[in-house]
DNA sequence: GTGAAAGCGCTAACAT
DNA sequence: ATGTTAGCGCTTTCAC
C-alpha cells in the first residue's frame, strides 16, 4: 500500500458500507457494537488516519481559524497567539498563524490565502488599519475580531489606551515630571501607535504635561515595551540614566520588562483576558453571522511600578 | 447570493465551461486572450476565491508545512517560526504552526491534526524526543524535519552543541575557571538539555574543568538564554554578583541577551541559516520519498562574548 | 442497524 | 482553443 488508506479500504476490510465507517468515526448514532469493534479494529490495522480536507469540503466549513500577526518575534505576540491558539484549541479549532512583517501587502496576501483554505474566522493581531481591506472583508461577510486594537465597524477586544496612558502620564506626573516625550519606533504598527499617541496626548493635557522632544524631557512614555527597553538602551549610551536622569514607561507588560536589571515601569495589558475574549468574540461571530451588531470589549490596563521611574528631583 | 460562488458560477457568467475557467486561474494554456478577460470579469465581478480545500483534495497534495513549537512565547523560537514561515513562503508554502507547551501528549495530538490536513511535511522544533512517536511518523513516511536538535534518523538541522559548550567552557576555562555549574530549568525539552549537558560534561573533562553545584561554582554554563537571564536574577537575588562572583554563559543568542543591562555573554545560533536549512531540507524530502537517507546538517555557532563574564580573581 | 447514492469544488485527461 | 467527464475522500439523506 504506497497510498494512504481511505475510508473505502477501511469499509472492505471490516466488510461493511462507507457510510457505517463514517458512522462510527464520528461516534454517529446507530452502530452496533460489534460492528464497531471490527471498524475500529480495521482503522487500527490499517493505520487510516481521516482525510480533514475532504470532510470539510463536504461539511462546508472548516474548524480553523487563522490568526494574524505582524511580528510573532515580539514576545507579547507570541505569547498572544500561543494563548488563541490553546483557547481555540479547547473550543475545537486549530489555528494558522501568520506573519506579515508589518507590512500591508503582506497581510492582505496572507489574510487572502486564510481565505482560500476557508478558515472559520480570522484574528487580527497587529492590524494595519488598511481600510479598503477591512471593507472587502467585510462586504464578504468574513468573521473577524481584532485583538488589542479596536475599531467601530467590527468586533474587536483590546486594552483600554485611554486610561493606559492616563495611568503612565499621571504616574510619572505625581513623580513631578512635566516635560515628557512620546517614543516610538517603525515595527509598532501604526495604528497601534496613532491610538497611543493620541491618548498620550490628552493624559498630558489632563495631568498639566507638555509633550517634549526627548531631549528635553525628564521622563519618557514608549509605544510599548520593546521600544522602552530600547529606549533605556539609547539614553544610557548617550550618557542620560534611568531614572537618573529621565524615568522611562513602557506598554505592554513583557516578562523582560520584569527583569531586576531592567525594571521596566509600564501599563500591563492582561493577556490571557485578551486572548479568550479574541477567542470567544470570533467564534459568536462565526455563529451569528454578518448581521449582528459588532462588538467592542475594553479590558482594564494595570501600572506595575519598577525601577525605571522616580522623582523628578 | 448568500453562497460563496464557485468556478461554475464563474463558468456561467462568463459563458465557458469550468475547465477554461480553471486553465485561465491556474495560468494554464490554451486560453485566447478574449476569453481570458471574460473570465476575469466575471472572478471580479463575483468576487470569487478559489476554494483551496477542494483544489488540494483533487491534486491529492498541499503546500502547507505544520511547524511545532514547545513554547512560542520564547522569542528565539517565535523567531525561527517566523522565519521558517517567511522561507516557506518563498517557495510557495505556507505554514500552520502549532504550540504544545512541552507536553508530549499535546505534541503527538498537534501531529496528528496536522497529518488530517495533510500537509506536506513537518518541522518539529523542540522535539521532545518521543521515540515511539517518530517511528510511527517515519513508517508513515511522513517528511520531516528536526531544527534545533539532533536524531540519525530524520533529516535535521542544528548547531553543533558539543562544539557550542566547547567554546563556552573554554572560554570560562580561559578566565581562570575550573568549577563550572549546568544550570537549566523545565521550559528546556529534555532532549535539548540533554545534548547540552553532554556536551558540557565532555568540555569540562577537555579543559580540566570540573561540573560543580551553582553553590560551590565560579561559574555557569545555563542550557539556554531565558534561563542564563532567569539565573542572573536568582543569583543576584541571593548577593552574588554577575560577573563579580559568578560568571554566566548563555545559549542561543536571543535578542536580549544583546541588551546592555542583561550583556550576557552566549553562543549565538545562527537563526536564518537554521530556518532556510530546514525548510530546504524538508521540501526536498518531500520531493525525494522516505527512501533516501536522512541528513544532518550541523551549523556552527559563535560564542558573542559580552559582560556576564570576567576573569575568576 | 446498515447500505446506496448524491454531491462538496476542483483538476486533468481526453474529446472535439 | 474549449468542453466533457471522471474522480479526490468524505458526509448525509433516504431506502431497506
Amino acid at each position: 500500500m504506497t497510498t494512504r488508506p481511505t475510508i473505502l479500504d477501511v469499509a472492505e476490510r471490516s466488510g461493511v458500507s462507507k457510510s457505517t465507517v463514517s458512522n462510527v468515526i464520528r461516534g454517529g448514532p446507530h452502530v452496533s457494537a460489534e460492528v464497531q469493534q471490527r471498524v475500529l479494529d480495521a482503522v487500527r490495522e490499517l493505520g487510516y488516519r481521516p482525510n480533514g480536507l475532504a470532510r470539510q469540503l463536504v461539511l462546508q466549513r472548516t474548524s480553523t481559524i487563522g490568526v494574524v500577526v505582524g511580528d510573532l518575534a515580539n514576545p507579547f505576540y507570541g505569547e498572544l497567539v500561543k494563548l488563541l491558539e490553546r483557547y481555540a484549541n479547547e473550543l475545537g479549532y486549530t489555528t494558522i498563524a501568520s506573519n506579515t512583517d508589518g507590512h500591508p501587502e503582506r497581510e492582505a496576501a496572507r489574510i487572502e490565502a486564510l481565505l482560500e483554505q476557508r478558515v472559520a474566522g480570522i484574528a487580527l493581531l497587529q492590524f494595519s488599519g488598511n481600510a479598503e481591506l477591512l471593507d472587502e472583508l467585510l462586504v464578504d461577510g468574513v468573521p473577524l475580531a481584532l485583538v488589542g486594537s479596536t475599531d467601530e465597524r467590527v468586533d474587536c477586544v483590546g486594552v483600554d489606551e485611554t486610561r493606559g496612558l492616563a495611568l503612565a502620564v499621571r504616574h510619572l506626573a505625581t513623580l513631578g515630571h512635566r516635560r515628557i516625550a512620546y517614543v516610538t519606533s517603525r515595527l509598532v504598527d501604526a495604528r497601534t501607535d496613532a491610538a497611543r499617541h493620541a491618548s498620550f496626548v490628552r493624559a498630558c493635557a489632563e495631568e498639566g504635561c507638555a509633550e517634549s522632544p526627548l531631549e528635553g524631557a525628564t521622563a519618557a512614555a514608549a509605544a510599548n515595551d520593546i521600544v522602552a527597553i530600547e529606549l533605556i538602551e539609547q539614553l544610557e549610551r548617550e550618557g542620560r540614566r534611568v531614572p537618573g536622569d529621565v524615568s522611562v514607561v513602557g506598554f505592554d507588560g513583557i516578562d523582560a520588562a520584569g527583569l531586576a536589571r531592567i525594571g521596566l515601569t509600564t501599563v500591563a495589558q492582561p493577556r490571557e483576558e485578551l486572548a479568550a475574549a479574541g477567542i470567544r468574540l470570533l467564534l459568536e461571530r462565526v455563529g451569528a453571522g454578518p448581521a449582528a451588531p459588532p462588538r467592542t470589549i475594553l479590558l482594564e490596563p494595570k501600572l506595575v511600578v519598577r525601577s525605571s521611574t522616580r522623582r523628578e528631583p
